[in-house]
DNA sequence: ACCTACACCATTTTT
DNA sequence: TGGTGTAGGT
């Protein structure tokens, strides 16, 4: 056989496949192909210019897409994945660490810090620091700046040189404390996965040579959202050959919020000079109408690399536009348009939903399930984020770890025993002092607390201890079993909990996972688990077999391709989203959101709006997404289901007169409907207890309660109809009577 | 130690 | 609207 495939790749993608030396950098726009590329070109340097396989790595997104191309891989060349590395740069990291991180001082089975786990660590630390503490307000916000600092490859020293002010030195000296912690609980939080691996290539040049004298080619999809941290890692491991392969489309840009750099993609020719540049411009994916309507609209963004993105594909359908009266009703018309597609012939599988937020799930989800249309959500509250689920996986990882404090803290009276904060408080203290886990503590005998609570601690350490040999002697589902019933969890999960039966079924399906785990892994032991547990996210468990229609957000979507593709909630406020609106930036990076949802349609696109919305308890007023006005109109229509188009005006008009961060200023019937809107919370209309009012969508009713005042004042209406709902008096479109 | 009631506040997106 | 943190009672 000779590869590559020629006759499955365009002049460019040949291209992109068979330079195969020197770094080269692939502009691959929407729908370009670069999986197949990535594919081919690994296939080529095998097949073809016979390289080991042992020599290549491969960074993809998501775990899924790393599997995905290990199978294809494996049918063009049987064997090949054995070898070769193909992962996430997470997973990479974890790989490494396991093999040499004993080099900087980490020892093979540490536990992996999620968010939530990183959160409550830093929580307990300002519980500690309680004088200074009260500068940090929010552990949230302390977590995301020390995550971002080390996806910017800040140390604490250079974090605290660029500093601004008080607050941030404050958080520089706690994101030193939380490394110390992180260390005395032998644990690395996400971000040290890949953090910790760069540093023990600074220091250890022999342990980067190893590593970047194997990897003779690195290859790295979705580039334009790679991170300092993360470019410093592929700087490492290619540094021997120089044979770097990345492949991103600057347009695609979607999570500068987390510190990703799309000048990464933009001056790499300057950070590797005599580099091959390779632009992908042919869409395989959409239709000429969805792709025009997508061309258009990211050409609203300044400072691109800029693209001519075209296709041979048909004209198509026009995009759909659905203008429903609230978030119910827009539920109920995706509900409509899915069951009219698939009435079509188009199969669930092939549509999905998409939305800016995850809060957006829940109107849809209440409506399929009335309908009865099998769906899925990705994300939003994730399996592994139960509680349930969580407590359970804190005893796996104290097994594996007794030093981990954030799990130990977790699971130690949890079902109840008695050691609340204080005996615990104290058992830690002591434990530090003696350099030794807690559980070692408690082994010594050597502590004083009540009687109650050291027979129950003791009591504690046996269960600990029988699942500590269990652990060593046999795979993870049967531990987790075992968990269950020394614990007598699910009699605690009775005991206390309401909704203890969803509970129960949460913590058998764990020991489900954990045995389909033994069936596709040969290593099923617990610390193996646990690692698979720590590394998935939410999109690995996309299903595309059980012919579920899909519902995510716009991040998650990134990468995927669907037949159908409705986006819901394309509101000023929610998409883009409020916190991006001052901000061009982040405006744009709103724009390059929506860019990637539309394209991943290959023949229907929705488009979908609501006048009103719930929003944090409220019901607002709203206002079509500037986007929506940056659709020429010649690909755009409406009237489904008998829902009316919202009206639109040309294109030139829309652009007239826009300000400063391009919010167009609509002209015609789009502008007048809105200003109807408007024109209510122009009138400082003042609502009294039992007045009469009418609203726009919901008809007449009387104020029953009045709160607040000036643009917080909210009102509480009854109305006829029989529903009784609150409103931010300014933007609810509403007079008295 | 543990439970309940209440006040507060946050909400963007996640490998 | 909801989840979380805390005060006060038992
Ligand atoms: N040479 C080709 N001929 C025909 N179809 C192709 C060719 N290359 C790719 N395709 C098809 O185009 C579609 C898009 O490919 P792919 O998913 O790789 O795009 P992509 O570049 O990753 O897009 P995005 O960046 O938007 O995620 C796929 O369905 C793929 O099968």
């Amino acid at each position: 056989m000779h590869y590559p495939n020629r006759s499955s790749l365009n002049e460019d993608q040949l291209k992109a496949v068979t330079t195969t030396d020197g770094p080269v950098l692939v502009i691959a726009g929407a729908g370009s192909g670069k999986t197949r590329v990535l594919t081919e070109r690994i296939v080529y340097l095998v097949g073809e210019k016979k390289v080991s396989p042992w020599n290549i790595l491969a960074f993809t997104f998501t775990n899924k897409a790393a599997l995905e191309m290990k199978n294809r891989l494996e049918r063009m060349i049987p064997g090949i994945s054995e070898s070769l590395w193909v992962g996430t740069f997470h997973a990479t990291g974890v790989r490494i660490l396991r093999n040499h991180g004993e080099y900087i001082g980490i020892q093979k089975w540490f536990s992996i810090y999620d968010a939530e786990d990183s959160l409550n660590l830093l929580k307990n630390l300002l519980s500690k620091n309680v004088p200074q503490g009260r500068l940090i307000r929010s552990p949230r916000v302390l977590r995301d700046t020390i995550s971002r600092w080390k996806n910017d490859f800040l140390l604490p020293e250079q974090a605290f040189e660029r500093a601004a002010d008080n607050v941030e030195r404050r958080m520089v000296t706690l994101y030193q404390e939380y490394e110390k912690e992180l260390k005395r609980a032998k644990a690395l939080d996400f971000d040290d996965l890949i953090v910790k691996p760069v540093k023990l290539f600074s220091i250890h040049q022999n342990i980067k040579d190893l590593y970047s004298e194997r990897f003779r080619y690195v290859l790295v999809d979705e580039f334009q959202d790679t991170n300092p941290i993360q470019m410093a890692f592929i700087e490492a491991l290619s540094s021997y050959h120089g044979n770097l392969f990345v492949v991103g489309d600057d347009d695609q840009s979607i999570y500068g919020w987390r510190g990703a750099r799309v000048e990464h993609i933009l001056n790499f020719e300057g950070l590797y000079p005599g580099t091959n540049v390779i632009r992908l411009e042919r869409n395989y994916r959409s239709t000429r109408t969805i792709l025009d309507a997508a061309n258009h609209v990211i050409a609203f963004n300044k400072g691109r690399k800029g693209k001519n993105l075209w296709t041979d594909d048909e004209e198509g359908e026009k995009v759909k536009l659905v203008v429903s009266m609230d978030e119910e009703t827009e539920a109920m018309n995706v509900l409509q348009t899915v069951l009219s597609l698939l009435e079509k012939g188009l199969e669930r599988k092939d549509i999905a939903v998409l939305y800016r937020t995850n809060a957006q799930s829940r109107a849809l989800e209440d409506v399929l399930k009335r309908g009865s249309v099998p769906y899925q959500i990705i994300g939003s509250v994730s399996f592994y984020d139960r509680m349930e689920v969580r407590d359970i996986l804190a005893y796996c990882k104290l097994i594996c770890n007794p030093s981990d404090l954030v799990s130990l803290r977790r699971i130690i009276n949890v079902p109840r025993r008695a050691l609340g904060k204080a005996t615990v408080a104290k058992l830690e203290t002591l434990a530090a002092s003696g350099g030794i886990p807690v559980t070692e503590l408690i082994a010594s005998g050597e502590y004083d607390v009540g009687a109650k609570q050291k027979k129950k601690s003791k009591e504690f350490l046996k269960t600990f201890r029988v699942l500590e040999r269990l652990a060593r002697s046999t795979h993870a589902a049967e531990v987790i079993e075992a968990i269950i019933e020394q614990t007598d969890y699910l009699k605690y999960l009775k005991e206390n909990y309401p909704d203890a039966e969803s509970r129960i079924e949460n913590a058998e399906e764990l020991v489900a996972a954990a045995e389909a785990f033994a069936d596709t892994h040969e290593d099923a032991t617990l610390r193996a688990f646990l690692e698979e547990v720590a590394l998935v996210s939410d999109v690995d468990a996309l299903d595309e077999e059980k012919g579920l229609l899909t519902l995510m957000t716009l991040h998650n979507a990134k990468g995927l391709e669907f037949e159908c593709v409705i986006i819901a909630g394309l509101e000023e406020g929610l998409f883009p989203h409020h916190s991006s609106l001052d901000n061009l930036d982040e405006l744009e990076e709103e724009r390059r959101l929506f860019y990637v949802g539309m394209t991943r349609a290959k023949k229907y696109l929705y488009l979908s709006f609501a006048n009103m919305r719930r929003r944090m308890g409220f019901i607002e007023g709203e206002t079509p997404s500037r986007f929506l006005a940056e659709i020429p109109e010649r690909c755009i229509e409406g009237d489904i289901e008998g829902v009316e188009i919202w009206p639109r005006t040309e294109m030139g008009d829309e652009l007239d007169g826009s300000d400063e961060l391009g919010a167009p200023k609509v002209k015609g019937a789009a502008e007048r409907k809105r200003l109807e809107f408007e024109d209510y919370s122009q009138e400082e209309v003042v609502y009294t207890v039992g007045m009469l009012i009418y609203h726009q969508a919901y008809g007449k009713g009387i104020v029953r309660k009045v709160e607040g005042s000036g643009k917080n004042l909210r009102v509480t209406i009854l109305f006829d109809r029989g529903s009784e709902r609150k409103f931010v008096a300014l933007h609810a479109p509403m007079r008295p009577l």
